[in-house]
DNA sequence: CTTACGATTCCC
DNA sequence: GGAATCGTAAGG
């Protein structure tokens, strides 16, 4: 075996500690239909005594698909726009990982059509923004992202090379933990 | 029912 | 720096 075709991220790979899922997201390839990205950005958020997880003040409504199985959807609105986080942890611990940002890889033109004439750049370089440009919504709450679902992460012969930690973005818990991953270069 | 508040984005 | 804008969650 030289190079692995890429395959859907099989389940046992999200049923880790979120510090672990969250740097090892990045390099690989999240996909809804001809949209795809690279994921290059992401952030964990702890099952327990995390202040800023939406978790943290327990099971509701919202939070209901954090506390299921991992490798599912967990996608919420903020304002006007649509977060998408993977759910992970075994089931009945509600850890997670915030998708931050992709980098553009196909289906650009169709991106662009739904975020408007701005460079390849600012096409998914955030949270809401990435969300728009693949057309992931409340419909995809809870979805399957193992590869049975409209919308699938993909790993394989991506880059592992090092990773840095810095604090979480835009919230006002916990603001200093390092749990957010980006690439070192 | 009422109120407070965003894991954001875009413009001034 | 500030507004947009609306569902969620909690309290009366």
């Amino acid at each position: 075996m030289t190079k692995r075709d890429w395959q859907p991220l099989d389940r046992s790979f999200y049923a880790r500690d979120p510090r672990l899922v969250a740097p090892g997201l990045l390099g690989t390839l999240l996909a809804h239909g001809q949209a795809v990205g690279r994921i290059v950005e992401t952030e964990a958020y702890l099952a327990a005594d995390d202040p800023a997880a939406h978790a943290y003040r327990g099971r509701t409504k919202r939070t209901e698909v954090l506390f299921g199985p991992p490798g599912h959807a967990y996608v919420y609105r903020t304002r006007q726009h649509r977060c998408l986080n993977v759910v992970v942890q075994e089931e009945g611990v509600p850890g997670c990982v915030l998708v931050r940002a992709v980098e553009p890889v196909a289906g650009i033109g169709l991106m662009r059509s739904r975020r408007g004439d701005v460079p390849d750049s600012r096409l998914t370089d955030g949270p809401g923004k990435l969300c728009q440009a693949l057309a992931i919504d409340m419909l995809h709450y809870g979805e399957d992202l193992c590869g049975k679902g409209k919308v699938s992460i993909f790993g394989g012969d991506h880059d592992v090379s090092e990773v840095r930690t810095t604090p979480r973005i835009g919230i006002s818990q916990a603001k200093d933990w390092p749990l957010r991953y980006v690439f070192a270069a």
